[in-house]
DNA sequence: ACCTAGCACCCATAA
DNA sequence: CGGAATGGGG
DNA sequence: TTATGGGTGCTACCCCATTCC
């Protein structure tokens, strides 16, 4: 704790934000002359001339929620008279005060008490709720009315930053992404982000062409409208949008038409889901498609593709939940089929019934385990996914951060941008195969030892450094075999998506028999998911040791009245 | 990869 | 008042 | 009773102030 807070209060310049900002900008021009618009061109050169007080207050503004801002609000020691920071940008006309604010807006400016104040006249009250005196004010005058013309007999003043648009595709075209903001830079600064440095040359860039900013920016329009509002009829237009040639930029609209198929499920309009959903190439599209066909009441398509999606299963996941629907939609059909046993009789022998009682203060089936098990000798961990993907993110950490084309193109990168493209690994097969032959040979041991020493802190979107400790990598070297790593990692190499998840809760080491168990840990009511019942057969078929453990508990409830 | 994914928890339904 | 939700900040 | 599907909630840098109910 003390060691963050002596981070956190190492003093950065006071124009630290601006700074990071005309870093960016310069980086942009730098690398996108051909795809500029002549707007953004404009932009950035008037930016440079502008006052620096001015740069400060338009950089503070970009990183707030906008786009309607309070003077009063306004509050920087470093810029000193906002008032006249604000003038120039006013001048350019990048904020504008000349604009007529809705009445949403206006509440969203405005707190509840001021606007009780000042629509008292029509009957606004303390006691109501925002959102009801927003309904009353509704019925009286929705029209959208200029600042002045709302509040009057006051000093503030609201502004409106009119470049919003034009800075969000200047920070996709450095980001290549919408969710990283212009303070990762601060953040790393200040070392609560610590990025591996990556090569990168002028020509690294997120984007080839200026069509594909535009059209990453109309999916996320889309994609807004559909996570934020109930799904028009009209939005299966989305059906005939044309494919993409940027295959990165394709594989986002197929997951853009799987994510309406679902929003359409969801709110009932099962034949639009199902068309969307038939549309889609992306990974249970074609699951959830059977199964809409299913709840449509139309089985005999339902099986009739599910037959053929099995016969050709995209997934292992797929065949399972194939597996599992078919005797059902057979049956539908009049098709007899015979009661399966549980879903694999190798698993079931896995299981192991343990009765125990949660300690004070009460734990999960998880950690109750782990208390039960662990001993110095034969130390337990929790650790799910994270172990085996953190022995995977250190040892094939070159291959990771190999600066591919296309995979690295700006310093915030937790790991590459192809990375979930269908030929990621190929395109690594040499350094893969490099890690591969270091389980062999033996040197694994001190590779991913010292990368642990060399990289700690570096973010890699394979390692959660907080849950892994010295001691828990040393017990995992002596304990696992590397046969037994090489296995894992075969696996996760075929579907890095799908299979870094799945991993049983716990892992037991025995470190004088250099033995180790992992333990699925299941309460009464929990159940197996699909990725790790295929984690656990692999595990079985290689002789791979894993156990499923069923817990109750002993002493149900005495002190739970409290 | 913070409107996204992985996990556990809780409930409804059907055989 | 308590306490959740949101926004701003380094 | 079991199996299945579906929905929800938590958690992700951490601290602080404001807003709202
Ligand atoms: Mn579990």
């Amino acid at each position: 704790m003390s060691m963050d807070n002596a981070i956190s209060t190492i003093p950065v310049h006071k124009y630290y934000y601006l700074h990071n900002f005309q870093n960016a900008l310069q980086w942009i021009n730098d690398r996108y002359q051909d795809i500029l618009q002549p707007e953004e061109t404009e932009f950035i050169e008037g930016f440079s001339c502008l006052p620096v007080m001015s740069q400060a207050l338009f950089v503070r503004l970009i990183m707030r929620k906008g786009p309607w801002f309070r003077y009063s609000k306004l509050v920087y020691d470093e810029i000193p008279d906002v008032l006249a920071a604000a003038q120039p940008l006013l001048a350019l006309g990048w904020l504008r005060e000349d604009k007529p604010l809705s009445l949403e807006e206006l509440f969203g400016l405005y707190a509840k008490p001021e606007l009780v104040t000042v629509f008292a006249p029509q009957g606004a009250r303390a006691s109501m709720r925002k959102s009801e005196i927003l309904a009353l004010m509704s019925a009286v005058d929705t029209a959208p009315q200029y600042h002045n013309e709302w509040i009057t007999d006051s000093t503030e003043r609201a502004w409106k930053i009119d470049l919003g648009q034009l800075c969000t595709r200047l920070r996709l075209m450095f980001f290549g992404n919408l969710y990283q903001t212009w303070s990762e830079f601060v953040l790393a600064d200040l070392g609560i982000f610590n990025y591996e440095a990556v090569a990168l040359d002028a020509s690294c860039r997120a984007f080839q062409q200026g069509h594909d900013v535009d059209t990453y920016l109309e999916i996320n329009v889309w994609r807004e409208l559909i996570n934020d509002a109930p799904c028009l009829e009209e939005y299966l237009e989305l059906l005939n949008a044309p494919v993409c040639g940027n295959h990165w930029l394709e594989g986002r609209r197929q997951k853009l038409l799987y994510c309406l198929g679902q929003a359409y499920e969801k709110q009932g309009d099962l034949s639009f889901a199902q068309q969307v959903y038939a549309a889609s190439t992306y990974p249970g599209a074609r699951h959830r498609n059977i199964r809409v066909l299913e709840k449509l009441g139309d089985c005999t398509q339902a099986l009739a593709l599910a037959q053929r999606a099995i016969e050709n299963p995209e997934s292992p996941d797929e065949k399972q939940k194939l597996a599992r629907m078919l005797p059902r939609l057979l049956r539908s059909q009049g098709i007899p089929t015979q009661r399966r046993k549980a879903i694999c009789p190798s698993i079931a022998e896995l299981s192991l019934h343990l009765e125990l009682l949660n300690p004070e203060p009460l734990l999960s089936v998880e950690f109750a385990l782990r208390h039960h098990w662990h001993s110095e000798h034969s130390p337990v961990f929790y650790v799910e996914n994270s172990l085996f993907n953190a022995l995977f993110g250190l040892l094939f950490w070159d291959a990771l951060f190999a600066p591919l084309q296309g995979a690295f193109f700006h310093p915030f990168q937790a790991g590459p941008a192809d990375f979930g493209s269908a030929d990621f690994v190929q395109r690594r097969h040499a350094l893969f195969e490099k890690g591969l032959n270091a389980l062999e040979d033996g040197s694994y041991q001190h590779m991913i030892q010292s990368r642990f020493i060399e990289k700690k802190g570096l973010l890699n979107l394979f390692v959660f450094w907080n849950h892994l400790t010295q001691d828990l990598l040393d017990l995992a070297l002596i304990c696992i075999p590397p046969q037994h790593l090489r296995l894992v990692f075969s696996r996760m190499l075929c579907d890095l998506k799908q299979h870094r998840t799945g991993f049983p809760d716990l892992i037991r080491f025995w470190p004088e028999q250099q033995s180790y168990e992992m333990v699925e840990a299941k309460a009464p009511g929990d159940k197996l998911q699909d990725n790790q019942i295929l984690w656990l057969e692999y595990f079985v078929a290689h002789n791979i040791p894993v156990k499923v453990c069923h817990v109750t508990w002993l002493k149900p409830l005495a002190t739970e009245i409290a």
